[in-house]
RNA sequence: CGCGGCGUGGAGCAGGGGUAGCUCGCCAGGCUCAUAACCUGGAGGUCACAGGUUCAAAUCCUGUCGCCGCAACCA
């Protein structure tokens, strides 16, 4: 039953620190290796950052540091805010480390044994300010770089070039009988009309840099961007150096990455793979871009918004849940400040925690905080029952449609519990029919039991708040979906272990006030 | 005619031949255990536009307009 789970996440440049679209990235992969776990499975859920750039070594002198030292720099704040977020990633590569540097140039050297790297010459418009390669896209229509306003010049240098066209036939293939492999479905067109029109070798190398990794059978060169990157996945878990670390983890059984880089991680992985004689990656999945107010984030116009001020504010799980809840995971989805605050009361102050503050609450006072054992069987609320919405939440979960997964939490299980609890009001059951009260009530915590249990992925810290609040069987960290599916016998009374002050909890979401007309 | 996607009440989405549905917001009422919460009801849409097929079209077909994605280094 339990089995490995290799996933991984984009790695960043660290030439400014992340923002909420990066971390909208990280908190969905968080989820999964999060929702793998309580499927008994071991997860290894690698994140990291892209350092070997000209950016970051230009950025470093900027800064008069040393680029190494500016690369580590960056990685500790990048780690702090994912600390902040609550991200569960079992190792951080950067790819500066020796490790990496190790296994790329293992890699490099073996695609080029098997004959599928060649030695050219790249020419194109070079920008001397820049001191790159301009596409045409990059310049003005009188072919000037606009940052520099210099005109760019045609120049020749010579490099190696992987033969990525080769491998046409070979990644239609393995679309075709991996059908899966990228996901969502709707990126699936897109990359076929790559592979099939425009499939071109790809230079991999680039001469006259000191920052970066050599290429091993010709020194003067060093390893160009793609070719190095997406060999984190594998540097990672020991390719190179640790067979036995890698043999164990690839090949990867998810990539989670952003849209815009699915053409890489559907097309030149694979077909590196191959060149490499490994196993190809299982799944790639693009998710979509957070926009701020509709607009999209860039920081050129300077709308970026990064997370910490609100992490500080909210924490970590309502942070995640908005963008999970608000944001369709494979498609756009929008932030603002505005928005945050509406759903956030909306979903967690006055549904989610104000059930279990009612709940708990009635409790605490009439029942000096315990629900006496029961005789008579319980029943559940909702329409759906409780092994349907696990089926459903985990195709949900396995798709990474996490917004849907959430809605069906609210739909089918906290909005009949609110409701249910209107409708039999056993605030005044409790002075007439004691038994029945404590009947309604054994009910209401049902709900919350389930939820608690199916947000785990979600928000870590409040699942098992809430979770633990009672005196539940099973131990929280060793639950499973499973456990959700049915309910749990309760041999004896079932306790409120949440601390109270005069019957009542602390609030799980304390609602907040809309600043007038706030940013964010 | 490069390929592909999308246009549904204020916002975000679902529905894919037969009284147009959900969440949030808004308005009114109810209730009062609870975080001024919760519950019920209501207003608000000629389903982008124009043709066509059909007894019947948001739903199928054709065309038009608009928006967006991809075309090698932006999560």
């Amino acid at each position: 039953m339990s089995k490995r789970f290799f996933m991984t996440t984009a790695i960043d440049y660290p030439n400014s620190r992340p923002h909420i679209g990066t971390a909208f990235e990280k908190i969905g992969a968080d989820a999964q290796a999060r929702f793998q776990r309580m499927l008994g499975n071991e997860v290894f859920f690698l994140m990291g950052n892209d350092e070997n750039t000209v950016k970051v070594a230009k950025r470093a002198e900027e800064l008069g540091q040393d680029p190494k030292a500016y690369c580590d720099t960056m990685a500790d704040q990048f780690k702090e805010v994912w600390r902040a977020l609550d991200l569960s990633f079992t190792d951080f590569i950067q790819t500066s480390e020796e490790r990496h540097h190790k296994g790329c140039q293992a890699f490099i050297q073996k695609v080029k044994d098997n004959g599928h790297i060649y030695k050219g010459s790249y020419e194109g418009w070079y920008c001397n300010g820049c001191e790159s390669f301009k596409s045409d896209r990059e310049l003005d229509g009188n072919q000037c770089c606009p940052t520099h306003n210099a005109k760019a010049v045609r120049r020749q240098e010579p490099c190696w070039f992987f033969a990525l066209s080769t491998f046409r036939e070979k990644l239609l293939d393995f679309y075709r009988e991996n059908p899966d492999f990228i996901q969502p479905e709707s990126r699936h067109n897109e990359v076929l009309n790559l592979v099939e029109t425009e499939l071109k070798d790809v230079n991999i190398t680039r001469s006259g840099e000191t920052w970066g990794i050599r290429v091993p059978f010709d020194p003067e060169f060093t390893i160009y961007v793609w070719f190095d990157a997406l060999l984190n996945y594998i540097t990672a878990i020991g390719y190179g150096f640790d067979e036995s670390l890698f043999s164990k983890w690839w090949p990867a059984d998810l990539h989670v990455i952003g849209k815009d880089i699915t053409r890489f991680h559907c097309a030149l992985w694979p077909a590196m793979c191959m060149a490499a004689g490994i196993a190809t990656p299982k799944r790639v999945f693009g998710h979509g871009f957070v926009h701020h107010k509709g607009e999209k984030m860039s920081k050129t116009i300077g709308n970026v918004v990064e997370p910490m001020d609100l992490l500080k504010e909210v924490g970590p799980d309502a942070f995640r849940y908005y963008f999970l809840r608000e944001c369709p995971y494979p498609g756009d989805g929008d932030f603002s400040y505005r928005r945050f605050i509406e759903v956030y009361n909306a979903d967690l102050a006055n549904n989610l925690g104000n059930l279990y503050s009612r709940v708990v609450g009635l409790i605490g006072r009439n029942f000096g905080g315990a629900l006496p054992p029961m005789e008579t069987p319980t029943c559940w609320l909702g329409v759906m029952t409780r092994q349907e919405i696990v089926e459903i939440w985990t195709g949900h979960m396995e798709g990474l449609r996490y917004n849907q997964a959430l809605q069906l939490l609210w739909a089918e299980v906290l909005v009949p519990a609110n409701q249910h609890a209107d409708k039999m009001a056993p605030w005044s059951l409790v002075k007439t029919d004691l038994s029945a009260a404590a009947l309604v009530l054994r009910d209401l915590v049902e709900p919350i039991r389930v939820v608690s249990i199916l947000l785990k992925p979600f928000l870590p810290k409040v699942a098992q708040t809430l979770y633990e609040s009672f005196s539940f069987d099973q131990a929280w960290d060793r639950i499973t979906p499973a456990h959700a599916s049915q309910f749990a016998q309760s041999p004896g009374e079932l306790r409120v272990l949440a601390p109270t002050e005069n019957g009542k909890v602390k609030p799980l979401f304390p609602r907040l006030q809309a600043k007038a007309e706030n940013e964010t």
